[in-house]
DNA sequence: AATGAATGAGAGTTCATTCAT
DNA sequence: TATGAATGAACTCTCATTCAT
């Protein structure tokens, strides 16, 4: 995990558990279905010690948020170095990276989208600069589309962006498993849909 | 308020007041921030007495779920009611309506939209029920547009409706209030971007 | 009890055990020492119950405090009615009647002097506001003592409230139980001393 | 710091921090509303290190204790060396010394007098030991006074040190302090007022 | 002499809920 | 239909203290 301050094997790998265990819980069960003696009790940890590494259990969350918003970060990032030129393409792979981590990869990124920063008012000025601070990777992309002069392109974004999230409702449910589609034709779709038929 | 048992102009009204201020509340702080102290507290109650018109605290969450897909189906179907007969038109209709109704007019609405049946494990099944009882009407008008045979209508679907549904975390965020869109222009965007380029 | 709400028998009874046990424990073992647990246990209540009364546990102090003050006065009320007029022997009656409840009789009066309000930062104003209220009785009292236009009648007033109140550190120390003084003969002593050899 | 251990310059200097750092908070705080961290924190230590020198928080107020009991020893002690041979006079000086030691100059000696032996248990019996140390200075101070035969000086000496100690809790408080006594002067009616209108 | 992670106990408090009245 | 006291469990968090390093 990097970026996480590591200053001893054992140090490190502790943080890392409660991390890693947090994301799992926070993923799964939402914030507040979360206590912290259910995170320090899968680890084998006390209550107590938690607060060797968190201050409160709001600092955990944004701890958590920070990393998914790397992770998500990164697997778009990464995905992008080996994408095509073409904008709409771009956007398209960035999409599918998103979607993947949000629906496959990473209970980190799940929390991001699942726990919303209107939940969790002591926390809600950082949870929203960090989700910003993802969003911004996207506006970027859309900004190379080539559209028309007019095009509100904050919308475009928004709206992929939303439509991409709220997939994580309905994602598990609904269909059999061999006619849903993987999180990849999802996010091909919406892309599609948004550069209209024609393209 | 109609569908609501009303044995009595008393009756009613207390039933009708402890609804309306966990809609309000529910929207404003969501569903565990909100105690049923802070409910009854607001309408002259005791947390007891709350107890003579709901079993439980989640019995009460479908409540307010219930009316508030009650009202967003009404308002959609109101709106339709006097709408052109063009698909597109009846869906950009319905759009406007459902983000009008989620974005400005009701408390109940926002419930449905912001309270997510995974975070309420106790009532999940009967939020997941209303919410889609209410998609239906969306299902229905997807069917009616002329798109090609192969077109997928499901993702159409769920992919208008996560954008609607998400534009609750940013609407109220972001540049002069003179510069932002209004619900309806939000919704026409939208649907105007689905329907494609050429239309 | 006089003062005190006591809406029903049963609701009334346990907020006295409560203020009686907390006035117990908080003069015995002193505020911090004493937990919400302690309180409650002695008398076979779960610590949740004790909120029904109180909201907080300075809440609790504060009420034991009023009762204090409310004992404390009523005591030496109680002593002045049937005292001689002259302002010596009245100060000295007051003084007679408020060292017995200090030492001997009731442990309100003790919480009252013995938890200052500098150790319960939360509560400090209002607990500061109830010792002046007991004050300001013995206040009345010197400011009719026969004494010089120019003497120092508050100093007066501090100095025998002072050493009246420091009692309760020395006396159950010290010397044998025969030798011992009782709290009217150190009350008495200690006006005495004020009044000067003269008297 | 005459008296602590002191095997090297830097040595001396953590406990000596340790101690002042001690001393002040629980001067302005009280023993129970200041922790371990607290101290620690505010000389850049960490918790653990505090036990290097202190085998308890009980141990670091007893060594605080003794070092403000020696403080206000000192004081007296210096400031009887130069005063006249009156007894009376002695006693003012030695009043004095200790109010300035109280009220003005050492949160040590604000320790010893704020912090009660009965809101420790486990040290309680040190505590009580200490206070008795620095109480037999003003014991022998009060054995000289010429007074009858009879008089009861063990009382006398008891009020005079509780109106002295108790006027902590007034002395910040109440008038403007253009008219506010000092100390100084607090001690010298103190001792006026004992010793009779008529000297 | 100092670190810093961990302990284990317990703190005050909140909560949805119950039930005799 | 409403009350209000009580429940019982759980909550987040703090504390003095320990100990391998």
């Amino acid at each position: 995990m990097q970026g996480l301050p590591q200053r001893g094997a054992r140090a490190g790998s502790r943080l890392h558990a409660i991390l890693d265990e947090a994301a799992r819980l926070f993923s799964r069960q939402g914030y507040h279905d979360t206590s912290i003696r259910d995170i320090v009790r899968a680890i084998g940890m006390l209550p107590g010690s938690l607060y060797c590494h968190f201050a409160s259990k709001e600092d955990l969350l944004v701890a958590v948020y920070e990393e998914g918003v790397r992770r998500m970060t990164d697997a778009v990032t990464s995905a992008l170095s080996s994408a095509p030129a073409h904008p709409w393409q771009r956007l398209e792979a960035a999409s599918v990276a998103h979607l993947e981590a949000l629906l496959q990869s990473s209970p980190y990124a799940v929390v991001v989208i699942r726990v919303f920063p209107d939940d969790v008012p002591a926390a809600r000025a950082r949870l929203v600069a960090l989700r910003d601070q993802f969003e911004s990777v996207f506006a970027g992309l859309v900004a190379e589309l080539p559209l028309p002069e007019d095009a509100d392109r904050r919308s475009l974004r928004l709206f992929l962006l939303g439509a991409l999230n709220w997939s994580q409702f309905w994602f598990r449910a609904g269909a059999r498993q061999s006619e849903r589609d993987t999180p990849a034709q999802i996010a091909r779709k919406m892309v599609a849909l948004l550069r209209g038929p024609a393209a």
